[in-house]
DNA sequence: AACCAATAGTACGCATATAAACTAATAACA
DNA sequence: TGTTATTAGTTTATATGCGTACTATTGGTT
């Protein structure tokens, strides 16, 4: 193995961005990217999550739900409120505005997955999925099961 | 599938950023990124390519690649040479300093693709990147076999 | 009550990515 | 040959990601 181009690592970098990017293309129309949708998302499954407790569900770190967070709330989507017990909390809302969105970018995300995954069977697709999580529980120091 | 989160596209961007991570925190050691060392390494094959063609090669965009080649250049990793044929191109050709670096990057890259690769075995491997592959071809409007 | 460790968010700096506009240089072509 | 289209790179603006440091607030502990 002497080019990283041939690096599994690499392979899963590069589908990425490119899955990603198929996203964004969509979602742009609607004034949205990929990442505030999952925040999105998140909120409209359980509304009110702390900024932490949605970090930890997409993955991402403080700083990045901070700025987040900040171009959210500048389009209107989501509110921030402190939370009245424990004053260092603030929790995040989804407006009317941003609830009303969500049935859109829900179909588009669905339809982009289902396009960019057409090339797979099921079976495929789900052994495909069982390995991505293997690796990334690998990476996050985990077992398998630990979910 | 209602959830962002159990969609293919997300867990391919989650399991992609915990690997770049994971090659970032050991390349930052050395004083580069992950993305960095794909252009050095390309180099490392042929010297002296142009930024497009670099651009072509690491799967970025013009922008991308122009603050990369800044980056590299301020760290004496690369020189910019611009082509006495067609003055609009610039080629980049390795430092000795780079080539120097080159072999660390390499035993780094490789053993930490193994280390995120080693819950899957040889043949799940082959597998999975070949289903990398099919999916990236086909988000890049591309058959399977184009390549 | 006073002090100290832990926690939630934010601020800042750096490195990516991508789109759009702009410059310089070259190619195409009427 | 003069005009236009194309191409290579850069610049600019916006959005992300991550590490580090700083602030405010809590929770223990003594």
């Amino acid at each position: 193995m002497t080019s990283i181009e041939r690096s599994t690592g690499f392979l899963v970098v590069r589908t990425a961005r490119s899955m990603k990017k198929a996203l964004d293309a969509r979602l742009t129309k609607i004034g949205v990217t990929a990442v505030q949708y999952t925040v999105l998302n998140t909120l409209a499954q359980i509304d009110g999550l702390s900024l932490s407790e949605i970090g930890k569900r997409v993955f991402l770190d403080k700083p990045a739900i901070t700025g987040l967070a900040d171009r959210l709330e500048n389009d209107g989507l989501v509110e921030r409120q402190r939370n009245s017990k424990d004053r260092r909390v603030i929790k995040l809302y989804l407006s009317p505005k941003g609830r009303r969105l969500l049935g859109r970018m829900n179909d588009i995300v669905n339809s982009v997955d289902e396009e960019l995954t057409s090339v797979l069977s099921s079976s495929e697709l789900n052994t495909f999925r069982e390995m991505l999580d293997r690796i990334w529980n690998n990476a996050n120091g985990r077992t398998t099961h630990d979910n």
